[in-house]
DNA sequence: TCTGGGGTCCTAGGACCC
DNA sequence: TCTGGGGTCCTAGGACCC
């Protein structure tokens, strides 16, 4: 059996264990930039936030009702995070924990003997609430789709169920599927779900008495043939084991406030840039591929997205690297090649591809040598350096002279909460 | 210049996830 | 006035090869 394991309103609570008054308040937790909501507690879910709104349409309502608003405190989620996965570490056999993103993991069962699966999974659940404050809902089922099935139910009937449900026959299985709307399915999004309706197919108990051929031609081949025997019990998603190096970086932002000047994008493109390679750097690779987009401010008549259509453009590099200036100056030229005097833009961004370990970096036979063994070294002692200096003294202390210093375009953050857990500077203080 | 089948590699873009 | 950010996987189609 596979489980599911899943932080209740993660970043909520987040926020509420260092603010305790707000327990049984409601609390909700915007997108950067302030721009939408993205954590809502369920006190604020009953009082009708909807998830995804956006912050502005939804401030009247917030205050009508007292919703307390964060904006979002990533150091402080990233930190928790770490200590719930770290606590589900311990108390299972390596390799049968796969984080599967901020705020959930998978977690192989095998070895639990069936009638023991109900009492192990309860004191998971406890030992992580006690360890950490954080509570969870954990769904537990013969497949990774179905145990996501489980969760959401879980989750759905809290008195019930105590954010913990078991689907270990095929009877409950089949009820838990006919009560899941087909939308709510792991791997079903917004088109599917549309295109699945019009079929007639309104639960995922409905999917389940299709056929197989008929998922793989309706649902993106081998990705819904996939999901429909995931439904049907057959599992056929694999236990991930952890991932050590992204096969894509991305950096991208929207911006404060519109941005007019080609000066103003450059030195957006050269920040994200340097955080970009950062992160490469960190994974110990480098990348050949960059992608460069820029977002006008633009209504485009019947879309869901209130801005004009995303500008790219790529290149390969003829060697990969880390080094963020051999980066930054090639990303410098491709924004300067989608850039149009007059428009307003409201994002930017920068993707490294073709990502590779750092110790398998090819030569190039066409490259005359710009990149001589001294040159390389020397280039990496310097980003190390400026990687150290960084991390120790936070905030980027050291930056490259293209990113600017100005940042008008900088985000906004207004509501953000301190940094307790890693900051000593911003620690909870008990009078 | 025309004709065929089978394969690889690459890129762009669509769909999804949290 | 104001609608996030960072990923994954897959498919289709073009270029090129023999």
């Amino acid at each position: 059996m596979i489980g599911i394991v899943d932080c209740n309103s993660f970043y909520c609570s987040c926020e509420r264990l260092f603010k305790p008054d707000l327990l049984h308040k409601p609390v909700v937790v915007l997108s950067n930039n302030d721009g939408c909501i993205i954590s809502r507690s369920d006190e604020a879910k009953a009082v009708g936030v909807e998830m995804g709104s956006p912050f502005f349409m939804q401030k009247k309502n917030l205050e009508k009702n007292g919703v307390t608003t964060f904006s979002s405190n990533y150091h402080l989620y990233g930190d928790l995070s770490w200590r719930v996965m770290e606590t589900l570490r311990t108390m299972l056999p390596e390799g049968c924990v796969e984080v599967y993103s901020v705020d959930e993991s998978f977690i192989d069962l095998a070895h639990i003997a069936p009638e023991a699966l109900y009492a192990f999974t309860v004191s998971l659940k406890n030992i992580i609430e006690q360890w950490t404050g954080i509570s969870v809902s954990i769904g537990v089922a013969p497949t990774k789709a179905l145990s996501k099935v489980a969760n959401k139910l879980a989750k759905k009937n809290k008195q019930i169920t105590g954010c913990v449900l078991i689907l270990d026959t095929d009877k409950k299985i089949i009820q838990a599927l006919q009560k899941t709307p087909i939308g709510d399915v792991w791997g079903i999004g917004y088109q599917y779900a549309k295109k699945l309706n019009i079929y007639g197919i309104n639960t995922a108990y409905d999917l389940t008495l299709r056929t197989e051929n008929w998922a793989h031609q309706e649902l993106g081949g081998v990705v819904g043939a996939r999901l429909f025997r995931e439904l049907k019990g057959f599992s056929c998603i694999d236990m991930q084991s952890e991932r050590v190096t992204k096969h894509m970086i991305a950096t991208t932002r929207m911006f404060g406030n519109p941005v007019t000047t080609l000066h103003e994008l450059e030195e957006a493109v050269a920040t994200y840039m340097s955080r970009a390679a950062e992160k490469l750097r960190r994974q110990h690779a480098a990348a050949r591929g960059i992608t460069v987009l820029i977002v006008p401010k633009q209504e485009v008549k019947g879309s869901y997205y209130r801005h004009g259509p995303t500008k790219t453009a790529s290149i390969r590099l003829p060697v990969a690297s880390a080094l963020t200036n051999e980066l930054v100056k090639p990303a410098l030229e491709l924004v300067r090649s989608l850039f149009e005097a007059g428009k307003t833009y409201k994002k930017a961004g920068v993707i490294l591809s073709d990502i590779v370990p750092e110790s398998v970096i090819q030569g190039n036979l066409f490259v005359a040598v710009p990149t001589s063994s001294e040159k390389l070294a020397k280039g990496r002692a310097l980003m190390e350096a400026v990687d150290n200096i960084n991390f120790s003294m936070r905030g980027d202390i050291l930056k490259f002279a293209a990113s600017g210093t100005t940042r008008n375009w900088k985000m906004r953050q207004e509501m953000r909460s301190p940094r307790y857990t890693t900051r000593w500077e911003e620690l909870p203080l008990l009078k």
